[in-house]
DNA sequence: ATAAATTGACAATCAGTGTTGTCAATTTAC
DNA sequence: GTAAATTGACAACACTGATTGTCAATTTAT
C-alpha cells in the first residue's frame, strides 16, 4: 500500500550504538526536567526550555516522550523510587531496633530533600495539579507510604489493634505531618538542623504509639 | 494634552447604582471561580469559561480583576477566612473545656470541607502551584494556623515548655496531618464518617500532648 | 423623544506553545 | 570517495488563550 520507503538503517554514531545514544538523550531530558520542573514547577516550563536545558532539540524530545506530562511522570516516578529506596535501605540496615529504624528512616528522608530540594516540589506540590492521572499516581504513592507505615508499626506493636482508632487514618496523618514539616523546612531554607526535624517527627510517631499502647493496655 | 473625552457620567441601571452593579458582577465571578477552580483546578480554567459560568463577558472580568490569578487569590482568601471563622467561632462556643474545643474545631473543619469539597482543592492543592506570590500567601496562612495551634496548646498546657522538642515543628506536623487526612477523605468521597476522622485527628493531638506532659513531668 | 450611558455578544489582536517539517552540515559504512 | 544515516538549528503550522476593541441593542435621564 505505502510507496515503500525503506526504513533508515540503524548504525553507530560517535562510536555509540543507537540504543545508547537514545538512552543518553532520554537521560539528559530527565535531568532537564528535574532542573526546571523542580524549580519553576510544571506549568511554568515549556518544551523548548527543556530542550535548551538538555542541549537537544524538539525532535528528540518527542522521540523520548509522548508529551510534556510524560516527562514529568517519569521524573516524578524516579524521584519517588530513589528516595523510597534510600529510606528502605537505611531502615533495613538498622534492624531490628525499631526506634533506630524509625529515626534513621526519617533522617534519610529529610536528608534526601535537603540534598535536592527540587525533589520536594516535584513530589509534593506540582504532581497534584497536573492532571487527574498524575494526581492518582501521587495518591497511590502516598497511600503506599501510609500502608508501609501501617505495616511497620503494627508489626512492632501488635497490641495496637482494637484501640477504637482507625490505623489507616492515623498513618495518613503521620505521613501528612512529615510532608508538611518537610515542605516548610525546605521553603525556610533548612533553618533547623536535620536532627531537630528528625527528632520532632519521630516524637509524633512515638507519641502516637505511646498513646496507643496506653489506650489498649488500659482498655484491654 | 489628551483630546479631552469627557468621562462617562455614572448613573443607575435597572434601579441599581453603579457600585452595586459592580459588586454583583464581582460576586458572580467569585462564585464562578469557586465553581471552576474548585473542580478543575487553576490551570485548567480559562477566562472565557469563567465568564460563561458567571454569565458575564470578558470586559467585566477585567473590570473586577487584574487577571486570572487575582480572581484566584480573592477566592482563596475568602475560603480561608470563611472556614477559619467558622472554626474559631465554634471553638469559642465550647470554652473552656479544651477537649471539647479541639474536637469541635476539628469537626467543623472537616464538615466545612465536606459541605464544599471545592474548598479543599483551592486551599490545599492549586494554591501551591500558581506563582511564588500565591505560594507565599498560602504559607502565611498555614503558618498562621500553626501559630494559633501553638498558642492554643501552650495556653492549655504551660508545662509543655522545655521538653526539648520544637513546638513550632510539632505544630506544623499536626497541621499537616489534618490537611493530609482531609485531602484523602475528600478524594475518597467521604467514606469514613466525620466523627471517625475527627476522633482520629484529635487522637494525634491528644497523643502529642500526653507524650509531652509525660516527658516534662518525668524530666522536671 | 432624544442623547448618553450601559450592556452583551463577539470580532480582532497579540503572544505563546505544542508539534511537525525542512534542510544543510556532519559522521559513518562500504 | 560516496551515499546514506544522523544531527542540529530553526522554520512552519495549528491551536489555545489573554486581552482589547467594535457595535448594535437596551435602558436611563432629561
Amino acid at each position: 500500500m505505502s510507496p515503500a520507503t525503506d526504513p533508515p538503517k540503524r548504525r553507530t554514531f560517535r562510536g555509540l550504538p543507537l540504543e545508547q545514544r537514545q538512552r543518553e538523550r532520554h537521560e539528559r531530558f530527565m535531568e532537564a526536567g528535574l532542573a526546571l520542573y523542580g524549580v519553576r514547577g510544571y506549568h511554568g516550563v515549556t518544551v523548548r526550555e527543556l530542550c535548551t536545558e538538555a542541549r537537544l532539540t524538539e525532535r528528540y524530545f518527542y522521540e523520548s516522550f509522548k508529551d510534556r506530562e510524560a516527562l514529568f511522570g517519569e521524573v516524578y516516578q524516579r524521584q519517588v523510587e530513589q528516595l523510597r529506596g534510600r529510606v528502605l535501605e537505611v531502615i533495613r540496615r538498622h534492624q531490628p531496633d525499631p526506634r533506630a529504624m524509625a529515626r534513621a528512616g526519617l533522617e534519610t528522608f529529610f536528608q534526601g530533600l535537603r540534598e535536592d530540594p527540587r525533589c520536594a516540589r516535584i513530589l509534593f506540590v506540582d504532581v497534584l495539579s497536573i492532571s487527574p492521572a498524575m494526581t492518582e499516581q501521587s495518591r497511590q504513592v502516598t497511600s503506599g507510604l501510609s500502608g508501609f507505615l501501617l505495616q511497620f508499626t503494627q508489626a512492632l506493636y501488635p497490641q495496637l489493634k482494637g484501640s477504637g482508632l482507625d490505623p489507616q487514618i492515623i498513618a495518613t496523618g503521620l505521613v501528612g505531618a512529615c510532608i508538611n514539616v518537610a515542605m516548610h523546612w525546605v521553603y525556610d531554607g533548612f533553618e533547623q538542623p536535620v536532627e531537630s526535624v528528625r527528632d520532632n517527627c519521630y516524637a509524633l510517631f512515638e507519641a502516637m504509639i505511646l498513646s496507643w499502647s496506653v489506650k489498649t493496655s488500659t482498655a484491654g
